[in-house]
RNA sequence: GGGUGCUUAGCUCAGUUGGGAGAGCGUCGCCCUUACAAGGCGAAGGUCGGCGGUUCAAGCCCGUCAGCACCCACCA
């Protein structure tokens, strides 16, 4: 494509659909070679999910790393995948079933998720579309679904062996129930925020002590229906002879124990704690300690059932306040008072979580932790921060046996059944358990299969190895297990990642991945969290492809739960974004995450860093026409021929292979933000503003030689060839839509710059000679510049500049280089001087000892001049005595290793001679009439 | 109650064996210079949260205090 076909300004929508198309149909995303293999597990997305601001910096992430081995020639393989997310998705349908007045039980279990399925098939696969727009190379051909045959019976294998060996039980324990789902779930799915409440203080008579009672405090006055006992500290005087007598339960009248237990805390409220076994987690454990009943109260409503009683049928709450009335009126209640509490609720639905006795199946999780512990100790497996192993090993040291089964119909069916007596068959199908059963009982039972399914992450800890094929032998299982890397928040660590370590070295015998690289969590600008309701969610796909003001103020005002705070974040937004938000494009997008990829923290997104980096995109668009223009038809030195390269030439080489450096040392370190910021200035700074504009020089000049030229053209096309596939990690579609153009005039081949190989540095190509020489001529160079600003000296008015105590150095770099600083400061001439000529009153700049001099003439702005040399002057001053106060310190001379000390000599001089030299430059501007 | 992390320019953040304080954005001044005004050139701006210690030398190491954020936990 001639370069005048390219736009004049960048517009990231004209290129990436169908770039991305182009990748995906020739199959590039596919691991290909025979390098050693490289593999990261996609944390797979709920398939009820669409991309927030964490899936794509996180996948942002992922890709750059899958794109930059790729392109190091390893076997790469980023696996793709969706995982069914049963209690998200089941509401989803439940809530589409709701709005024709349905519920999943009209509609019968089969026929419930067949409907789950359907949807599953029409809208479920929204993430995937949008991991196409963030340009994510995963190798779709090999998607997985937690829930297909495969990964289906992986996860039975997994249970039937877990359960063979007696890591998997059954067993009636006190869980949390919602009431809402009629369902278990794991203590990680309840969170738990402090509420405002109130402690209730009760009176409990002592059986056979007429007029004397115990004052018990609760926040949940209504659990006391469910009382076995009351619990006072052992040592505790005031009740000691209490104990072994008993209470009576108020309203029931039933009589109650009065034990004691450590547990109590003899300072808190009256010291005397009802106990509920069936209705609290700490009251159970007291209840197992000293064999209390348990007695449950609710239904898996949370409404009381107690037939007989005038509460039977009441909601928790309606429970409550009548139980609260009724003790007031009979003169039990003692007192209430405001309290904090921590509250615990659902995490999917907020309902608050009733601590329930029912009967759930668990794993055995301390064997399988022990080993996992280790993995991490000994360094088999890496955190990335190394500060996240502690968060690991605290967890999983004090691990809880893991509650898998959920009282849902979306999910993994449970491969148990049961005969009449309650009997247990773990089998594959329920051939194989009545084949069991009749081994037992030598004749056919009747057998019902247990309704329950599994908790959805049991399937995604075994993600790393179901997806490539496990229980069989796969050949992708033996290439690409162990993976090399788990991108992941530090939000699932427990959820996901511990989970992912036991099953893999219990089923795998290795580890599922080397690295974990933990991101912190994307938040606003400000550092809040980005939430529906605080109004301040950014979209990634609205970045991209932008969404004017309007637009943008109905999505966040609608669905919201609490409606009342619409108007609210209707200003806001409109005060944030006064014009919506514009377009920038995928690229930028992912430049801006890498860029605030550090370590572990938050991620402060915020939104005035895209469009720098949207402009660095442009920025890189059009030097690539500024090359093709220069290149194209032209002899860029593809055929042989001598090449005589300029001082730039060998310098921006120079610089290539350290910013190349740079770049692989930040990547092995998942350090993006300082891979994002060395190309952003190499790019920048070093290729467009110093490289491209001396590359003029020898273009535009009638004097410079065909191998001049020659040299040039080919440093100017192999260096931004060779920049592009440095940025194709993190921005690859502007980078592959250039590539495909300047390639060929870089001597390279190919259909696209994503399988070509990363530029790796080449110590031998560091001209040091060059590095030094280039930074005299941009000392120089910004010597006059901050002179001509300084001095509002109009910047096309040529001026004069003369040179002063030059050394042979300075003298040859100046007859070298004299048409780069003619043309880039725009001198009228330069030229050296003795003391005997310096004009009457020029501006000066000071080189090392050399000074640069611009005579001025009556143009001089004495106040302005004298201002800014003043200001210099004082900076010198403070840098001296600073580093002569040093020298001065006889410890500092003995006892600073000595290249420090000669280093701060040297510069002792350098700050001695500018001292002077200004003090005698204002001297002589002040001295001007 | 335990634990972790953070505090550096107006804003968002880098600063990895302790040795001359940085970037982007924003601000100010001058320029529509033949790749780019999503641009060019120049400039201003910081007692590195407070205090103490170690050291010849501390943004960096140690202690302590303050503030912020998050995680875990059974105070009824």
């Amino acid at each position: 494509m001639p370069a005048k076909q390219l736009n004049k300004a960048y517009d990231p929508a004209s290129i990436e659909q169908e770039l991305y198309d182009s990748w995906e149909q020739q199959g590039w995303f596919a691991p290909t070679g025979t390098g050693t293999p490289y593999c990261i597990m996609i944390p797979p997305p709920n398939v009820t999910g669409s991309l927030h601001m964490g899936h794509a910096f996180q996948d942002t992430v992922m890709d750059a790393l899958i794109r930059y081995h790729r392109m190091c020639g390893r076997k790469t393989l980023w696996q793709a995948g969706m995982d069914h997310a049963g209690i998200a998705t089941q509401m989803v349908v439940e809530r589409q079933l709701a709005q024709n007045n349905q519920s999943r039980h009209d509609l019968g279990r089969d026929e419930f998720v067949n409907r789950v399925w359907e949807w599953k098939k029409e809208s479920g696969g929204t993430i995937t579309r949008q991991l196409r727009r963030m340009g994510a190379s995963l190798d779709w051909q090999r998607e997985r679904f937690t829930m297909d045959d495969g990964l289906s019976r992986a996860v039975q294998e997994v249970f039937i062996r877990l359960y063979n060996e007696g890591l998997i039980y059954r067993g009636k324990r006190l869980v949390n129930w919602d009431p809402k789902l009629h369902t278990a779930v794991s203590d990680l799915e309840v969170v738990s925020e402090e509420e405002s409440g109130h402690l209730w203080h009760l009176r409990y008579e002592v059986v056979d002590e007429p007029g004397k009672y115990l004052v018990v405090a609760t926040t949940r006055p209504e659990t006391m229906l469910g009382d076995t006992a009351v619990a006072v500290h052992p040592e505790d005087a005031r009740y000691s002879e209490l104990v072994g007598k008993k209470a009576r339960l108020p309203l029931l009248g039933r009589e109650i124990p009065i034990i004691a237990d450590d547990y109590v805390d003899p300072e808190f409220g009256s010291g005397c704690v009802k106990i509920t076994p069936a209705h609290d987690f700490n009251d159970y454990e007291i209840g197992q300690r000293h064999g209390l009943e348990q007695i449950n109260i609710f239904d898996p409503n949370a409404a009381v059932v107690l037939p007989g009683t005038p509460y039977h049928g009441l909601d928790r709450y309606a429970a409550r306040d009548k139980i609260v009335e009724d003790l007031r009126q009979q003169g039990l209640l003692e007192g209430i008072e405001d309290h904090k509490l921590m509250v615990p609720r659902c995490d999917r639905t907020g309902e608050v979580v009733e601590p329930y006795l029912t009967d759930q199946w668990f794993v055995k999780t301390a064997p399988l932790a022990e080993e996992s512990i280790k993995a991490v100790e000994d360094g088999r497996i890496r955190f990335v921060p190394e500060n996240w192993s502690h968060t690991y090993f605290d967890w999983m040291r004090n691990i809880q046996d893991w509650c898998i089964s959920r009282q849902l119909w979306w999910g993994h069916r449970i491969p148990a059944w049961y005969d009449a007596d309650g009997n247990i068959f773990v089998a594959r199908n329920e051939e194989e358990a009545a084949a069991m059963a009749r081994e037992t009982y030598g004749a056919q039972v009747e057998l019902s299969r247990d309704p329950d399914v599994l908790d959805t992450w049991f399937s995604s800890a075994l993600w790393p190895f179901s997806t490539l094929g496990w229980p069989e032998k796969t050949e992708a299982l033996n290439t690409f297990y162990p993976t090399n890397v788990l991108v992941t928040g530090f939000d699932i660590i427990f959820f996901w990642v511990a989970r992912m370590i036991m099953m893999g070295l219990k089923f795998m015998g290795d580890i599922p991945f080397h690295e974990v690289y933990v991101h912190g969590l994307v938040r606003d600008a400000h550092g809040q969290k980005m939430s529906k309701s605080k109004g301040n969610v950014l979209d990634p796909l609205d970045l991209i492809d932008g969404i004017d003001l309007d637009s943008l103020v109905i999505k966040r005002t609608s669905g919201l739960m609490q409606p009342r705070m619409a108007p609210k974040i209707d200003t806001q937004t409109r005060n944030d974004y006064p014009d919506g938000i514009p377009a920038f494009g995928t690229d930028a997008l992912r430049y801006t995450f890498a860029s605030l990829a550090s370590t572990g923290r938050n991620i402060n997104f915020d939104l005035g860093r895209i469009g720098g980096y949207r402009n660095f995109c442009n920025k890189l668009w059009n030097a690539a026409r500024f090359v093709l223009m220069n290149s194209e038809g032209k002899d860029c030195g593809l055929d042989g021929g001598e090449l005589q390269p300029s001082l730039a030439d060998r310098w921006i080489v120079s610089q290539l292979q350290l910013v190349e450096e740079q770049t692989h040392q930040a990547i092995k370190g998942y350090r993006f933000d300082h891979m994002a910021q060395a190309l952003y200035q190499f790019v920048w700074n070093d290729y467009c503003s110093w490289y491209l504009e001396l590359s003029k020089v020898v273009l535009t000049s009638d004097t410079a030689s065909p191998e001049q030229q020659r040299a040039t053209r080919r440093t100017l096309v192999r260096v931004l060839e060779a920049s592009l596939r440095l940025l194709h990690p993190v921005i690859p579609f502007i980078t592959d839509a250039l590539w495909r153009d300047v390639a060929t005039l870089a001597g390279k081949n190919g259909d696209t710059i994503m399988t070509q190989p990363y530029p790796q540095p080449d110590p031998g190509k560091i001209d040091k000679s060059a590095l030094t020489e280039m930074q005299w001529v941009q000392a120089v160079i910004g010597g006059v510049r901050n002179i001509r600003g300084e001095m509002n000296i109009d910047p096309n008015k040529p001026v004069t500049v003369l040179l002063q105590d030059a050394s042979p150095d300075d003298e040859e770099f100046l007859l070298r280089n004299i048409d780069y600083l003619t043309r880039f400061g725009k001198f009228e001439s330069v030229a050296m001087v003795d003391d005997r000529n310096i004009p009457e009153s020029p501006a000066t700049a000071l080189v090392g000892q050399m000074k640069i001099l611009v005579p001025l003439g009556t143009l001089i702005d004495k106040a302005a001049e004298l201002s800014r040399l003043e200001r210099e002057h004082v900076k010198a001053i403070k840098d001296k005595i600073r580093v002569q106060s040093k020298l001065d310190n006889p410890n500092f001379v003995e006892k600073a290793p000595p290249d420090v000390v000669a280093g701060e000599r040297v510069r002792a001089d350098e700050l001695e001679t500018t001292v002077s030299n200004l003090h005698s430059q204002i001297e002589r501007i002040r001295a001007l009439p």
